[in-house]
Parts: structure tokens; sequence; C-alpha cells
DNA sequence: TAGATTGTTAATCGATTAACAATC
DNA sequence: TAGATTGTTAATCGATTAACAATC
């Protein structure tokens, strides 16, 4: 269990996520690797190898118990808290974020919101409201926040994840469009909306 | 040429990004394997091997010539069109995206904005007018459209991509966070933050 | 019991890396 | 020339899949 593929990781959220679907929307209360994988496209196999990194979870012949595995998946995941996230940047990104209902259900609230821009400083977002990125640091330390959501022009997101690290922050989920150089210890996610179309392009014919 | 791994076309956006940023805020005008894969977290031979499957764009002793293989990369990308890409949803990520600056300069602009809510039909999207979801396949048709980001609900997500998927479109960039049945023919490719934040609470110490 | 499905093993498949001849 | 760096090969490393005994 100390060392599982972070491509197996990368899964278990999408598991999760279905799970819960089934759970709440078509009201199952038992599934199977084969019905999981139908739904999500991919093999059983695949599904049963990854979960048994981590234990056994279900029972042969009937499958997995759904509210069973969701826990066991929190677990694992380590949502059985729920995570403070601050946002940097209150553009029409930051806007779109700090709107977003969809984190609470699922394990993170978002609790600060930082900009340099004066006329954005003070706003009113969604109930936070939006302070000065010079107070970033400070805040940060204070509220023990370890996950970040960087929604900046590129130009500022390296020096600003420079800052945030240095702050204490261990995970950062980021939309600027560029590489970030962090320690070790830190996890970065991308989120660039023209990298993931220009992918997709090479497969249309022109 | 004809079969190249869907992971080594997925970094191919990474370098064409990097190369821009080295020729735009660097004033490079060129570069090596090494140096590419440094700024990037990446071995320099995996890079030589990625471009290897295209061609042969570099000199031995000097490197790339970073224009040239910047325009490589976007033949490659398919990129030396401009994609008009359909908008699906005028809520605040439809907002978000359709202020976003950074497509028409990587080659998208985004050309249609559908939403199915009566009050947010006709308002102006920066430029852009909001039209009722009713008539998204026959613009979608009429404009020749192959590439969607779908930015409604999740309960939606699943009926909007049928109906893109009929009307001709050929990739979609899902925000909403479920996954989507679609052909074989069709890419999809996904963006659901929270997915990618509970990936990396996994490394975290609760 | 009969049917279904798990967890696991071994085989297969695919991706990454180290190394180096070629050559600018 | 000497130093640097490519493109490519072969070896290594890692991930996926097929198959099946175990068992609910």
């Amino acid at each position: 269990m100390v060392d599982v593929p972070d491509i197996v990781i990368g899964r278990l959220p999408i598991y999760l996520r279905e799970l819960t679907r089934l759970a709440e929307e078509e009201n199952q209360t038992t599934t199977s690797s084969h019905e999981l994988g139908q739904r999500l496209g991919i093999s059983s196999a695949q599904i049963r190898k990854d979960l048994s990194h981590f234990g056994e979870f279900g029972k042969q012949g009937t499958g997995y118990h759904i509210n069973y595995l969701i826990e066991q998946l929190r677990e694992i995941l380590h949502l059985t808290q729920e995570w403070p996230v601050a946002l940097i940047g209150a553009g029409y990104l930051g806007h779109a974020l700090a709107h977003y209902d969809g984190f609470k259900p699922r394990g993170f609230v978002i609790t600060c919101v930082f900009d340099n821009d004066p006329r954005k400083i003070g706003e009113n977002l969604n109930g936070l409201v939006v302070s000065d990125i010079h107070d970033m640091e400070s805040i940060i330390q204070e509220k023990n926040i370890k996950i970040a959501i960087l929604a900046t022009p590129a130009n500022t997101a390296q020096e600003i994840t420079d800052r945030l690290v240095k702050a204490g922050v261990k995970a950062i989920l980021n939309y600027a469009p560029i590489h970030l150089n962090v320690p070790p210890d830190v996890q970065v996610s991308y989120s660039d909306p023209v990298v993931q179309l220009q992918r997709m392009t090479y497969y249309l014919t022109p």
C-alpha cells in the first residue's frame, strides 16, 4: 500500500464519482467491477486490480456494496475531512470557481480568495470577501490551508506558486497555462483548456 | 506516423506551449531537448523519442530551431487553421470561457454560445449573443463546427452530448462532472476540478 | 446447487530510459 | 578540431489484460 502507482490513484476519484452517481441517481445499493467498468469505459480487470492495492472490498458472486466502497475510497483519498482551499485570482474564472456548488459535497471548501487588483479587493464573491494578495501568506498559514487553486494569468503564476509553497501549501490546481516548478513534496495538477483542445484536434481532419 | 500513442500526442501541446514561451518571453531562437525537458520536468530522451514519431526536426550539436519546431507541431496538431468552437452553457463557467483571451492566439475561437435559460438567451457574452439551445444543432451544422465545450450541469450533459454528436461534433471538452458515452470516432476530454483535487489529497497528510 | 463475481497470477503489451554512433 | 546534441536502438521498467481458482 506504500507504493501505489499514481495512475491508479488518478482513477479512484472517477470510481468514487460514478459510485456516488449509481447510489444517488440510479438508487442502486450494489454494483460489480463489470458494471462500473461498462459505465466508465474501463475494463473490469483494471478496476479490480486498482482496488486490490488497498484491500478486499467486494464479495464473490455479488460484487461491491456501493456505500461501503464509497466510504473506503473516501478514506483512501483522505476525504473524510473537509479540505479548506485558497483561491488565487478573482477574475471571471475565480468567480466561476467561487460560485461552483460542486466542491462542498465532495470534500472541499473555498475559504479565502485573493487578488492584486484594488478594484476587486473587498468585493463579495458568493459570500467570500476578496482579500489583498499581500495578505495571502499570513491568511493561508493562519487557516492552515494546504490546497490552493491558481486562477491568475500565466505571468504571475510561478511567482505566486513560490509564495504559496513558502506558506506551506502542498497541492496546487493550476489553471494558468504554464508549467510550474515546485519542490517534490508539492503536488501540481494542470487544467489548460487549450492543451486539452489541441490534443483532440490531432485526431480531427482539418 | 499512423499509430502514435495518445500519451505522446498529449505531450505535444505542452511542448508547443513551452516553446512559444521560450520564443516570446525568453527571446530564444533555439533550444535543446535537454533544456526543454529541464523546464518541463520531462527527460530529454522522452522529448526526442516523442518528436521522432513525426520526423527529424533538430540538428546534432545545436538542437532545435524554436520557430521551426513550433510550426511543425502546429501542423501535426492541425492548428494551422483556426477551429470554431461551440460553447454550451452560459453560467459562471460559460462566462469565464467566453471571456478567456487565451483561445484565439492558440488556434480556437468560440463562435456560438447556447443556454436553455430564457433569462440568459439573448444576453451578450463578450460580443457573443447567447442562443436558445433549441437552435444548437442547426447552428452547429450551419457553421460546420466540430468542437464543443460543455459547461452545463451534470444532469443534462449526456443528453446534450448525444445531440452534439448527432449534429456532427467530433471533440468535446467536458466540464460537467460526469463520464460521457460517445461513439469511438468522437474525442472527449475531461475537466473536473474535484477529481483533480481528490487525486492530490491522496498524497496529503490529513 | 448453479451462477456470478471476486482477488490474484502470469502473460502480454506498451512506455520510458540509458547509451551511443552519427554529425553539426 | 572539440564539444554538443540529435535520432535510434536495446534494455528496462511499468501497466494492462486474460484467465481461473476460490467462494459467496
